[in-house]
DNA sequence: TTGCGTTATATTCCTGAATATATAACGGTA
DNA sequence: TACCGTTATATATTCAGGAATATAACGCAA
């Protein structure tokens, strides 16, 4: 196996390979754990609110990070409305619930790797 | 094959799949690709000075980054000389260097990692 | 002893980002 | 019409990190 690194790491402590990752759209991010989560609690609590809420995060950035995602998929991924029966609401389309399967698997296939790469800091 | 997302994305416009990957150590930074090339400069030039300058970063910062990876691994990455002939100087270890060559291997199958991803937004 | 360029460290300043606050618009219901 | 909770948007405030500045220590050479 090639040669590891484990003699000049110290024996106490521990030692592991991390990272993040997202989808870009034209070098700008189009979608990450952040925004999954995101689609996820609006489609679980049917408002941008509520879900900005739970995730302790600003309607503000809520409501941006949606515009951002409708404006960079060829269609939108959040249908959005304002007044009407228990003051509007947000529901996501099934391309939105489409694009959160294909990243978790995506994030499986990534920790996989980090899970790989981390052995290799150890292992001669 | 699996299924695709490419009817999600705009037909004008490139998506890929991006990171960034890092070593830590006890859940704190340890080594990534700045650090590596700050690494690198201070063995082209001799000095902390001059490395930062060249990547446009304060001397303070790389001055912090080296004392971190001195106390992170298991031996100083980075022998510092304050005073002396040409003012003094700072040199990097051999362990640094076997570093160094480790995180370029990894970098490159984090790369292809990354393509492989890429091209299956787009495949069927 | 002075000069030099580096390492070492504290302190101040600044700017961008996140947060908080405020207000309006919306469209149903009663 | 008044009310409600949401979406929509602007403005003000706070905060943290980085950058800039200043100063000292270091050790060899001339």
């Amino acid at each position: 196996m090639a040669k590891s690194i484990k003699h000049i790491l110290k024996k106490t402590g521990s030692y592991r390979v991390n990272g993040s990752l997202w989808i870009e759209f034209n070098d700008t991010r189009f979608f990450g754990p952040g925004r999954s989560e995101l689609l996820e609690r609006i489609d679980q609590t049917g408002s941008i609110n509520q879900a900005a809420k739970q995730m302790h995060m600003s309607y503000k950035k809520a409501w941006e990070m949606i515009a951002a995602l409708n404006t960079q998929a060829k269609r939108p991924l959040v249908i959005l409305h304002a007044g009407g029966e228990r003051g509007g609401g947000s529901e996501i389309t099934n391309e939105a619930r489409e694009l959160i399967a294909f990243h978790r698997l995506l994030r499986e296939r990534f920790t996989a790797f980090l899970e790989r790469e981390s052995g290799k800091l150890q292992n001669d």
